[in-house]
DNA sequence: ACGATCCTTCGGTGAGCACCGAACTGTCGT
DNA sequence: ACGACAGTTCGGTGCTCACCGAAGGATCGT
């Protein structure tokens, strides 16, 4: 029997625009640091840590301490889902063959979606782990790149991954993948290449929402670069 | 692209503990009075008509009025959907072999549960039928007790219907099932065969949730007493 | 050792809002 | 027509809480 006071306490974490912000923002499964949060929010710092040991507590995010970093992350897959479940209330109406139009959204969403500005889903898990042992090196919990990864960016992308950066983004990241629960590639690179991606033509978005498609073209450009094959399809 | 303000704005109608207890009381699928409510969560009728207009509002209630009372009741089976999900959070964790209990787990919600303190899901819908014509009476959106159903509740109860009764709550009343998309039986009388039901092991708890299992000895006692066939099983 | 950076703790301020009682409107029963 | 009852509107009160700036760790780079 759960409480009324129970549910009026999990609600009241994301009763408050700040904190649904933030949580929002960590919907891409990427840990965040407190100030990068602060500044996204617009709000203060010490407001931010406030905010951010509310949400801990309340066990929607969880932390990691790193040197004079404080990292935040969503608590769980199912604190995503949560969140998604909530955010869908505004989506346009699913509509037209209700259920089943519901359902094959959801199976879009797993096949392949954009994650803050990365490929997620099954696609972006596909082609992550195509990448490992191709110039994408997976040392547990983190990715690194090769030279040899090095020059196949370059390669395809036709830019150069040393470059001098301006953030202080990292180049790859591992990205929790709610639907697939594996990791798939985030930072600069899963970046750059989704960009790639959309910008060949290679995935399309379906509608307005996060959800990817990967075309004729894709398929292709998948079995020549990575030696994968995915069928595009659905809807 | 959901904003955070909609996220914090619907998340706030579930922020304050009255509000939120007036929703798990809703779960139950009945329309409710205002003042019903009021008493209920303990507050004053005019606090509880600001609350009421605030869900209304904010689209997870609705209301009809007749003569000079307000009924209001979730306004859609996703509201309910809803509320479980933020509810899950609380229940101890389902756990082990994670995935796939997870799905059994909403597999055995829609077999059988209980609805505030009745039977719901495939179960208590296929109960509720079963006692059409052996003594319920659905005269459309509502149901009635006969004689005949009386007597049989007397001699399977041991408790007679017609016993004056304390509170006001209503004998039999009909509960819109959201997995079922039919009604089943509440009210007193639902109670005190879910009551029955659970003391005499027919149903068990499935762990700590409002998840139920149909038993051999409830399958034999349907068979007997209803004429109907269902299989327990699952998990 | 030094300053820069990240984060935290601590008052203080202001706005929002949950609550009540009292007075009012509408509906029902007799 | 009358009182009883369901619900509403309207001030007024008090608490909670989001926010900031200033000051104080802690850690990093040099």
């Amino acid at each position: 029997m759960t409480s009324a006071a129970d549910l009026a306490g999990l609600a009241a974490l994301l009763a408050d625009e700040t904190r649904a912000g933030i949580c929002l923002a960590l919907l891409d499964g990427r840990a965040w640091t407190a100030s990068e949060l602060a500044a996204y929010a617009g709000v203060a710092p010490s407001t931010a840590t406030g905010h951010l040991h509310r949400l801990v507590e309340g066990g929607l995010l969880v932390q990691r301490r790193q040197g004079r970093h404080r990292y935040v992350q969503l608590a769980d897959p199912s604190v995503a889902q949560l969140l998604e479940d909530l955010s869908a209330r505004f989506e346009p109406p699913p509509d037209r063959t209700g259920g089943l139009r519901a359902a094959t959204a959801s199976a879009a969403l797993r096949r392949g979606r954009t994650c803050y500005d990365h490929l997620a889903g099954r696609l972006g898990v596909a082609v992550t782990e195509a990448m490992i042992g191709r110039g994408l090196l997976d040392n547990g919990g983190g990715f690194a790149l090769t030279p040899a990864g090095r020059s196949w960016l370059i390669d395809l992308l036709g830019w150069d991954p040393a470059w001098p950066r301006s953030g202080r983004r990292p180049l790859v990241r591992g990205c929790l993948d709610w639907t697939e629960r594996r990791e798939h590639l985030g930072g600069l690179v899963g970046a750059k290449l989704c960009e790639r991606f959309l910008g060949h033509g290679w995935v399309v978005r379906i509608g307005s929402g996060r959800a990817v498609r990967l075309t004729a073209a894709g398929q292709a450009a998948l079995r020549d670069q990575l030696g994968i094959t995915l069928d595009g399809e659905g809807v």
